[in-house]
DNA sequence: AGTTGTCAAGCTAGT
DNA sequence: ACTAGCTTGACAACT
């Protein structure tokens, strides 16, 4: 079992997810903040190594506008010594890394210019993760989509594409059960057409589920994971008391953690953590985790 | 120096 | 037909 955080240090004084105005765009900027966010990202993983933390997303702003018209920058090339280097850490440490495109790329969409986009967005990711030169265990996590009035056809349709992304992608694609859409039931039927892996996502699971229980559901998104794709992976968050549905917990609840742990007893499987002080709950699940033994 | 509005991009639900 | 919310940070323009 890993542990992990979302993107950001809040105590390390750097960012690695560094970006800036489409119109301030320049080569100039964009090699400088590329640079910055390495560095910064190599500072994050030494930290975390040291703090017992081997899980950790990677941001989708690394290279900003990578997969934007306007760059026309060969930043793979330009940077590949800087990805390597922390390829070879992240190797030599057993370091899991995911990576989350965000809500814009959706691959099912009825508007080919949003698929193409999105693909040219995934595209990026894999290249982010290849040039680091890490195996198919490096996950790029995105949601099913939009249903459209008509969840078949848009299952349909999401199928049609993924069956013609590059092999880079697909063997690190895996999707994520969403809170409003699709559920685990849903992201099972796509898993029986196409044997992608399934994400699971705690908090969006409890707003959107066939009334399966959470363990139940997480081991059959773990039956969709094979040797080759690594551990499950799974996102954990809780809701924040008294606000909107949805939003995530500021800092970690480690009763609520602790109760999560009795369910998943004899599950092995990588946590995510999404919660918005980062590696400060990080820290304190870690030291949970190595006092009841499970790392 | 601190505050506030805005940012490349999409979908859904509610008016 | 239109907009707020998602979830959220950080840039950039403004006090």
């Amino acid at each position: 079992m890993k542990l992990g955080y979302v993107t950001i240090n809040r105590g390390i004084g750097c960012t690695a997810n560094s970006n800036f105005r489409l119109a301030s765009y320049s080569e100039e900027k964009l090699k400088n903040t590329v640079k910055n966010n390495l560095d910064c990202l190599f500072k994050i993983l030494k930290f975390n190594v040291k703090n017992d933390i081997f899980f950790f997303r990677i941001s989708s702003n690394t290279v900003p506008f990578a997969s934007h018209p306007i760059c026309k920058f060969n930043w793979v090339d330009h940077f590949r010594g800087q990805f390597q280097e922390i390829g070879e850490f992240i190797k030599e440490h057993d370091i899991r890394i995911s990576m989350h495109p965000d809500q814009f790329i959706v691959i099912n969409s009825l508007k080919k210019a949003v698929v193409d986009k999105s693909i040219k967005d995934l595209i990026y990711h894999a290249n982010v993760l290849d040039t680091m030169g890490l195996d198919n265990t490096a996950k790029i996590q995105i949601h099913v989509g939009g249903v459209y009035n008509n969840k078949k056809e848009a299952v349909d349709r999401f199928c049609r594409v993924y069956k013609t992304l590059d092999k880079s992608i697909k063997k690190r694609l895996v999707i994520e059960n969403d809170e409003r859409s699709y559920n685990i039931k849903d992201c099972l039927d796509i898993n029986k057409i196409l044997g992608i892996p399934i994400i699971f996502d705690t908090l969006h699971h409890q707003y959107n589920n066939n009334k399966e229980s959470q363990r139940e559901a997480i081991l059959r998104a773990k039956e969709t994971w094979k040797d080759q794709d690594g551990l499950l992976m799974i996102d954990y968050s809780s809701q924040e008391i008294g606000e909107k549905k949805g939003k995530h917990i500021t800092s970690i609840d480690l009763n609520l953690f602790k109760k999560f742990l009795k369910d998943i007893i004899g599950i092995d499987l990588d946590i995510m953590l999404e919660i918005k002080d980062k590696e400060k709950s990080a820290l304190k699940a870690v030291k949970l985790l190595k006092e009841l033994a499970y790392i």
